[in-house]
DNA sequence: GTAAAAACCTAAAGCCTGTAGGAGAGGGTG
DNA sequence: CACCCTCTCCTACAGGCTTTAGGTTTTTAC
């Protein structure tokens, strides 16, 4: 019986690869033992436990997704840069609609705290520098288009990404165009 | 063995309350029915199945929330009206954590096309008539209010809304305003 | 009181999660 | 090559969840 010789990495990638196949509903350890043909149990040796697994693959989909913001932004800025920042997110959420769920549910602390979503959110901030935002308030611009951008893609996820909605990819449009104004008009004052 | 007597909207009522006590993720027809006091079988009795219990926890939460922005948003117009639909949504979600959290998860369409659904979307649109948005862009704006509120609350959602944090406050105060300010400024020509 | 409806139970099957202990594949060393 | 160690993977098992089928008992309606 010749070993694949798994490994954390590989097994959260081939979760995350299910999730986008059949859905993130459908991600359970059985199921990616049955995608890697071992027996379930045989994965506790990479993955504590279920809810690592699941934590394994939203750092994924972070370090992902960092990687595309990462791209889309560079030498952009000011509303340039927030649409690229905006698209990437929408283009990783249909690519990866697995592994995008998966950022859509409660992260342990770890994940939080993790280099991953720190880069996002350097990247995020670096976006706020094209707008003349206080610096006190720079932390609730990034929060309101990190809310924004996943609010309206949440709310998007009941329709099938495959096939675009004319309807609602203009009101992605007018919605980034909004966060984009709303940015452009920041109070200046430290009165709020 | 007197017998509870039990209905379908008890049984949702009580997954309600169970994912608020104990989160929405400890929710299963097992631990209602314990709650319930009677075995799991008999559930079925009541709803068809898991699905349509969260569902029926989702149309509940619906119906809740639609109640508590009609009062909210009553007599008010422009930017108080806002902030007061803004405000019972945040209220709701912390006031009943586990039903709202029902609302992050998809819906099925019956629960999209729902009356309670369809309530909170008609009070939302007389909320953007203090704007003077075009009528044509209205379901932009209602989508985008929809996604920065309930994409802002979803973030916060780590946080233990118990303990109110006065940052993430301060950043709830200024994505509203930043929401006020997008509308206030929405384009009038129908170019796109 | 009787009959029908419905709430609730037991039993069972199938699936999932996770632990414990063991087998054996693979790699390193002498 | 033989031997030893590590660690991947397996089997076995227990406990929990979901759901169906069939039956019992309580409630409701007449």
């Amino acid at each position: 019986m010749p070993r694949m010789n798994l490994t954390e990495p590989a097994v959260i990638a081939a979760a995350a690869e299910l999730a986008d196949e059949a859905g993130f509903e459908a991600l359970s350890v059985s199921a990616v033992a049955r995608r890697l043909e071992v027996q379930p149990a045989s994965l506790y040796s990479h993955v504590r436990d279920r809810s690592a697994l699941l934590s394994g693959v939203q750092r994924l989909a972070l370090g992902e997704l960092g990687g595309r913001v990462s791209q889309a932004v560079a030498g952009r800025a000011g509303s340039a840069a927030l649409r690229a920042l905006a698209d990437a997110h929408r283009d990783y959420a249909i690519q990866r609609p697995g592994a995008w769920s998966a950022l859509q549910y409660p992260a342990d602390e770890h994940t939080v705290a993790s280099p991953e979503a720190a880069r996002i959110a350097t990247l995020s901030i670096a976006v706020m520098r094209g707008y003349r935002i206080p610096p006190d308030d720079a932390v609730h611009a990034v929060r309101l288009v990190a809310a924004t951008i996943n609010g309206f893609l949440a709310l998007d996820r009941g329709q099938a990404f495959a096939h675009r909605n004319e309807s609602a990819h203009q009101s992605w449009l007018a919605a980034i165009a909004a966060l984009d104004r709303a940015l452009s008009t920041w109070p200046q004052g430290s009165g709020k």
